[in-house]
DNA sequence: CAAATTAATCAGGGGGCCTTATGATATATT
DNA sequence: AATATATCATAAGGCCCCCTGATTAATTTG
């Protein structure tokens, strides 16, 4: 039986840990403000970019099914890139109610940039500890993957499969 | 000298952490969704309403300097708050200028109800994994304060203020 | 007292999301 | 063919998190 002083400590550490990542990532956006580029890349124009540098050429209702978000958040999305001229809208010839949504040569840039670079505060752990996080981890999140599959099996299917594309790079 | 190959596969993992946790977070939002009540308390009117349940009383300019946010947004999340019921704002007898905020009852209540819980896809660890998780973020933890105070000094200051406050309840 | 500083507000903007309505196109039914 | 229904996208409106710039009111300083 775990000792919940233990589980306590951890989990205080994490929320510190989510805290302080929390602003890094903020500091780093204002510093490094590369003219208001601070997509997440887990949310909004980001997501989209992400998803198409996967496979380009899709719906709107494509994106929007396999991102969970509304057809209307990511019309939405959808515009604003556009905007920043980092994707292009085409009527499809086939079905003509579809809007097919293409990456320009921008957008693949900006897409692939958050490129797959080891944080600095991991360069600090030794491998056994490299290697004791990941084992965690894994259990983590394989715990969160069953909260979420159990309480959105939907969500889940599509969720997971965007998932993996998007961790391709750090994997083999 | 770091096996790159463990620092890549550990980074993987983390950031597949955090998406998995981003969108279990979502769910749950969506689904407990208590009245619109999602304040993610490290952000906007809950950072406020929890800075306010350590120190009644602050005017918003010391909110926002304490909270790293600019005067007109804490203005903005103040003005929300009041219409709420959960704080209220009065001029100070002694600075005509200030404008002080306190909690309202209620407002104490919806800061306290965080609940220092240990989230689920922590249960599953086993003590040394614990430990070893706690031992392995606080050095994470370290390290991106040494990132944060050297690239903003003011901010880690006040940062480190108000997580020491948040912390409290984990750590005793 | 005039000037400088400080606290707060107004106006406006950029992100992230959703719901409700509507219009347009496609497909199924009669 | 003609009508009904289902699907894709848009428009409009809302709420949340946050910032910059300009302006007003009160206090401190020279």
């Amino acid at each position: 039986m775990p000792n919940l002083v233990k589980q306590k400590n951890a989990a205080g550490k994490l929320i510190e840990f989510n805290m302080v990542k929390h602003t890094a990532d903020e500091i780093y956006h204002r510093t490094h403000a590369d003219k208001g580029e601070h997509q997440s890349l887990f949310q909004g124009q980001g997501k989209i970019l992400l998803a198409l540098s996967q496979t380009d050429g899709l719906s709107q209702k494509d994106l929007a099914t396999s991102l969970n978000l509304t057809a209307q958040s990511t019309a939405e999305f959808v515009n604003k890139l556009v905007k920043k001229h980092l994707v292009t809208k085409e009527k499809s010839t086939t079905d003509r109610r579809k809007t097919i949504i293409r990456l320009t040569d921008a957008g693949r840039k900006s897409a692939g940039k958050e490129s797959a670079k080891v944080p600095a505060y991991l360069k600090g752990l030794s491998d056994t500890e490299l290697d004791q996080l990941a084992t965690i981890l894994t259990k983590m999140n394989d715990s969160l993957y069953d909260e979420i599959s159990t309480a959105n099996p939907t969500w889940y299917s599509n969720f997971r499969n965007s998932i993996t594309d998007r961790l391709r790079d750090w994997f083999l």
